[in-house]
Formats: structure tokens, sequence, C-alpha cells
RNA sequence: GUGGCUGUGGUGAAGCGGUUAACACGUACGACUGUGACUCGUAUAUUCGAGGGUUCGAUACCCUCCAGCCACCCCA
């Protein structure tokens, strides 16, 4: 194969696409019932931007990114996440002058240099939500409400929704020494890459699959035994909100985050069906990120998912749609009378295929069959002088004569829709 | 970046040193010269991921590369 795709880049062909609008449709409905409104930014950005959000000291800065020197030299990089760029947006363009509180949805692709794997990829796709400027935690459970109706209204009850909190910038440095301190006395134990998160992230030593570490962390001390007395209030707030709104949750103390920027409130939908991936969605709260891009100092909550990983997850479902009827022409005269038919019947609104080709009329019908046409209609000579024709329906064979009109095919096809 | 597995047509695959590269599905056309599905017929890989090597001979054995999948790291 001469040319092929960029590694771990997909086409998603229209066999596939109706699943993809189907999430995406989804989303926009629900998430426009709780007052999000779409915003549209840039696919790339200057590198800077993620350095400075996601933070330079995390895998994602340090080697996954896709980042080229443009011919005006600068470092542009196709974005890896979405809440960077709309945060940048939302600064940019001052939304917050108007209102601090922004509801704000995203979709579309995102890039990550990674070794694909099963529901991973180098472009891959988020739809993602961000609400700026409440403090409450009622946002917390207004976002998490929202994510959970989404995979309701989609369909799935398989991921379940776990939360933590991961403190703020008070608390969270001392309960990273405290747990420092009680990882150092284990040292000799843990595998070689929790040697390695000691001294990067040690909250990711909470995670380890490896059985050795996982014994040896069983008793460490958890972050939410060390929030402070406003993260504790805010964390328990959100629970009971939860609880109020009846949607089903669990407590992980041990969920990590890939980014620098949450504070507070994390989560993630996870699932057991994909493998390794378990998140199918995830975020948190990001109260310092705005400032720290150079805005106001306004709070933010968000989250995204991926795509991909919610496309197999409903992959058993159909999504395919059918011509309302197949024209089979006989002769090249009949093709202007059927192309002209079939040019009447698309401007309102029926679904018509023909052949284009000259084909035979078993060629024809084969080809109406293939489709999944509900009708089929043979015009020749006959049909073409006298303006009736008979009507197939293809399920049962059954023809009706009616006149080559639009009002006539409407009345049959619409009538049999029901 | 690391590891494991796999690479035969549009698809699923058999073949494992000498075959017209089996079979099935799909696709195209036909059997009815005005009607699909079922049935039947015909066609559909000069070539086995690419390049070397061993051999009289390699799809098969060896090496290198490439690609895909899965896993690790990490993550949606």
């Amino acid at each position: 194969m001469a040319l092929t795709a960029v590694k771990g880049c997909n086409d998603i062909l229209p066999g596939e696409s109706g699943r993809w609008q189907y999430i995406e449709q989804t989303a926009r409905r629900v998430f426009e019932l709780n007052g999000f409104g779409e915003i549209r930014v840039p696919i790339m950005e200057k590198t800077e931007l993620f350095c400075r959000s996601i933070g330079d000291a995390t895998d994602i800065v340090e080697k996954e990114m896709y980042s080229f020197i443009d011919k005006g030299e600068n470092s542009v990089t196709l974005r890896p996440e979405g809440t960077a760029g709309v945060m940048r947006a939302f600064i940019e363009r001052k939304l917050y002058a108007e209102d601090p509180i922004a509801k704000l949805y995203y979709m579309g692709p995102m890039f990550r240099y990674e070794r694909p794997q099963k529901g991973r990829y180098r472009q891959f796709h988020q739809i993602g939500a961000e609400i700026t400027g409440v403090n409450d935690p009622l946002a917390d459970a207004q976002v998490l409400n929202m994510l959970t109706l989404f995979f309701r209204e989609i369909g799935l009850t398989e991921p379940t929704l776990q939360i933590n909190s991961l403190g703020c910038h008070e608390c969270r440095p001392a309960y990273r020494s405290t747990l420092r301190g009680f990882l150092e006395e284990r040292m000799d134990h843990l595998c070689d890459d929790c040697k390695r998160r000691f001294a990067t992230n040690p909250l990711r030593t909470l995670d380890c699959k490896v059985p050795g570490c996982v014994e040896m962390t069983v008793g460490a001390p958890s972050v939410l035994d060390h929030l402070c007395s406003g993260c504790n209030d805010h964390f328990s707030r959100v629970r009971r909100y939860l609880d109020l709104s009846s949607t089903p949750y669990s407590i992980n103390s041990r969920m990590v985050r890939g980014l620098d920027y949450y504070t507070r409130t994390t989560f993630e939908m996870v699932t057991g069906l994909l493998g390794s991936q378990s998140a199918v969605a995830a975020g948190g709260r990001y109260d310092g990120l705005i400032s720290q891009l150079g805005g106001p100092n306004i709070p933010g909550i968000g989250f995204a998912m991926g795509l991909e990983r919610i496309a197999l997850l409903i992959s058993n479902q159909e999504f395919a749609s059918f011509p309302d009827l197949f024209i089979a022409t006989m002769g090249s005269g009949e093709r202007d009378v059927a192309f002209h038919l079939m040019d009447g019947l698309l401007k309102s609104g029926i679904r018509v295929e023909m052949d284009y080709e000259g084909k035979s009329l078993k060629s024809q019908m084969r080809r109406a069959d293939k489709l999944k046409s509900r009708y089929s209609v043979v015009i020749g000579e006959n049909e073409a002088a006298t303006g009736r024709a008979s009507f197939k329906r293809m399920s049962d064979g059954i023809q009706t004569d009616i006149p080559l009109t639009i009002n006539a095919i409407q009345l049959l096809i619409g009538k049999s829709q029901q």
C-alpha cells in the first residue's frame, strides 16, 4: 500500500459515522438542555498554552504533543485536550466581562503522540463541557448529573461514576509530603515505575497495578483524610447534592489526574469493557487555571469524554437508514422521466435512488434489494405513456398501481411508514 | 519509548519446501430479453506486507525493515 493514513489516525466510514452522529447529537441535546452553548476553537494553539495549563512535567507535555515550528517560526501544537483552548478563548475574548458564569461545550479531534491501542489513538475525539465562575459545589453536582444523564440517554448503564477530591493548593502539598513519607519507608518494595513516580507524581503509586505495590500501599494515607476544612466541606456538599439527585457514584480516593490544573473535585466514568482503557469520561475542578493563564481569578469545572471509547461501547446498536424508493428504468427516455421524478421526490423529502447507468432490470432490482429500499418501481414505455406504475413493496413483493405523481407516491410511502 | 502476537484477494481464511494458491462470503454479469431475496452458472490473488538470504525450487525456512493489533508507560 503506497499511501496510508498516519499511524493512529482512523477513517470513520459511512457505516460507522451514524454511531458518531448519534453520540454527538445526544451530547448536544443533553448539554443544551443544561444551558451549555457550543464553542468552536482552533485545533491548533501556541505550544506555550499547553505547557502552562497542562503542566510542563506531565507526560502529555513531555512526550505526547504534536508540536512543530510553522513558517513564521512560531511553535504551535495540535491540541492534546480541549480545556486549555477553551479557557484561552474565554480569557482572550473576555467572555467573563459579560457574565463570569459561562457554560460551554465543544467537540472535535485531539492529538497525542502515543502508541495506538484499543480505544486510544493519535487522533482521537472528545466532547467536553466546562462551567466557569461558580465556586459552589452545585456546579460540580450539575456537571456530574449531566454526565450521568448523557450516558443514560445514550443507552449505557455500564460506566459508573467515581469521584474524589484532590484538595487545593493549600492542602495538597501537605498531603503529598505525608504520602511521600509513607512511601519512603517502603521504597525497597516498590516497582521501578513507582520509584520513579515517587519523585514525579507520588499519588500515582496508589493506582499501580503491580501486586507488590498494591500490597505496600494498603494502609497509605488517603487524600480525603488530609483535606483542609474548605475542601472537605466542598466535597461533602458535592456528595450531598449527588445523593439528593439520586445520582449513583462511588468514592475512589486513589483516583489521580494526569493534568496539573485539577483541584478539589475530580471524577471519572469508568467501564470494565474496554480492556485497559477504563475511563470513558473524566474531568474535575480547575480553580486556578484561568488566572494561571493570565485571566481573572475565576474558578472552573469540566470534563471530556472519549468518542472512540463511547462508540466502542455502543457498537452493537444499528444506525443505518434506507431509501424509501428505488426507481428502475427500461430505456434512456424513461431515465429522463425517472430523473425528473426523483428530483421532485427528493425535494419533498422522500429518499430516492435510481439506476445511473442503464443496467439490466435484473441488476437494478438487485440493487434496490441491496440498498434495502422500501419500495421499487419500474418505469418503462408503458408507464411513461400512461403516467401510472406498479409500486412494489420490497418486504413482501405486493404491488400497488398508482399514478406517477409526487402526491400519490408521498401518500403511499407516508401511509405505510406508521 | 518498551514488550508480546500477527501479516495470503474486498472480507473470513486453508496451504507450511515443488499446488491451476482450496473453500466460504462479498462483488459483477448472466440463467427471465419488464421485476429483488432462494437456486444455478461464469468471472473475480501471475501472487502470498516489503527487501535481502538459504535452496535446483520458497507463500512456506533465516535475516532486516514496515504495518496492524494488544499490553506496559500514560491517558479520554
